[in-house]
DNA sequence: CTATATATGTGATAATATAACATTGCAAGA
DNA sequence: TCTTGCAATGTTATATTATCACATATATAG
C-alpha cells in the first residue's frame, strides 16, 4: 500500500528504506498545515517546530531532547512545553507516542484516520508505522470473549529491521 | 479456552468474572514454585513475596506500590528491590510488564510460553491477559512486507471491561 | 477595542527507573 | 569442613520521565 499522495513511494513505510526524507519530511509538514486548518486549529510555532523536530527522523526522540532542540529555537526550556506540544500532536494524529520507548515520533500516514502499530528496531532505533486494523480485529475476538469494549490500542513489536539483521549484536 | 488446570473456569480470562480468587492466587503461586523448581531457579522470600502482591488483584500494581508492600513485610524498602523481583517474574513469565500504565502484574497463564495481550479496563483497572499470537501474526505481514524481523511485541488495548460498560465515565 | 479563550512560559515537584558498589548467604568442589 | 565463587539482596545516589500550578502573552470573536 504506497502511499498515494507521494509518488516516489513504492514500499509500505519509508522509515527503513532510503529515500529523499528532505521531500518525505517537508511533505509531512505541509500535509500537517493542511489538516489543521481544515480542522481551524493552529499549528502554532512550537508546534510547527516540534512536528520538523520530529519529522528530521524515522526515530523517535524523548521528551526532554525535543525539549532541547526547542530550546536551541529560542522556546521555552521547561518540559510542559514539550509535553504539550507532543501531546497537541498526538491528539491531532499528527504524532505517536511510543509506549516502549518513552518518546515520540513524527507521523508518516497524516491524515488517513488511523490507528498505527510500530515496528521498532532495537539496533537503529528507526521505527516503521503500519496499520494496526488488522491486529485490533484479531485482539477483537479477545476481547468479545471477556465482553471487553476496545477504546484505543497499543500496538508495538521490536526487532530488527532489514538494514540491521547483517551483524547487529545479538 | 478454558484453564484446563482450573475446572471451575468457564471463561477464557479470569480477570473480569466473579471467581474463587483466593484459588486463582493460591494457585498462581503454586504453578510458579513448580516452574522454578523446574528451571532449577529460586523463588526466593522477595521474589515470592512480590509475585504474591501482584496475584491479590487482577490489577496493574507500579513498581513503588510493590515496593511499599515489600516494606511492610521487612524488606528492602529501595527500588532497585522491587525492580529487580519484577524483572526476574517478567524474565520469567511469571509477571507482566504493562507498559500504558508503567506497572506490573501477575500472570494468569503461567507455563503456557505465551506472549501475551492485555486488556486494560479504564475504569476499575482490571487487566485480563489474551494471547498475543492472533495480533502478533496480523503484524507479521506488515513486518513481511518491511523485511522486519519481529522479537518481542506490546499488545495492549484500553477501554471497559464488561462490569464497567453501564455508567462508567466517558 | 475589549473580553474571552487559547497558548506559552516558568518554577517546583512528582513519579518512574537505573547505576554503582557493599554485603550477605547459599552451594559446589577441594 | 572449608573456602571460594556466584547469586541475591541491601543501600546510596542519581538519572529519566512526567505533571501541577500559576503567571503572562497572544489571538480571535464579539
Amino acid at each position: 500500500m504506497p502511499h498515494d499522495h507521494c509518488p516516489s513511494c513504492a514500499s509500505p513505510d519509508l522509515a527503513f528504506a532510503r529515500h529523499d526524507h528532505d521531500h518525505c519530511a517537508a511533505d509531512g509538514l505541509a500535509r500537517a498545515e493542511a489538516l489543521m486548518t481544515a480542522r481551524g486549529l493552529r499549528l502554532t510555532p512550537v508546534r510547527r517546530r516540534t512536528l520538523e523536530i520530529l519529522l528530521e527522523s524515522h526515530r523517535a526522540l524523548g521528551a526532554y531532547d525535543v525539549l532541547a532542540r526547542l530550546a536551541e529555537g529560542g522556546f521555552g526550556n521547561q518540559p510542559p512545553v514539550a509535553y504539550r506540544a507532543l501531546e497537541f500532536l498526538e491528539d491531532q494524529g499528527l504524532a505517536h507516542r511510543i509506549r516502549r520507548l518513552n518518546a515520540f515520533i513524527g507521523c508518516t500516514h497524516m491524515g488517513e484516520d488511523h490507528a498505527a502499530a510500530f515496528l521498532i528496531c532495537r539496533s537503529c532505533s528507526a521505527v516503521s508505522e503500519a496499520a494496526s486494523a488488522p491486529a485490533i480485529a484479531a485482539l477483537s475476538a479477545a476481547a468479545k470473549m471477556r465482553g471487553f469494549a476496545i477504546e484505543a490500542s497499543t500496538i508495538e513489536a521490536l526487532g530488527l529491521c532489514p538494514n540491521c539483521q547483517t551483524g547487529a549484536p545479538e
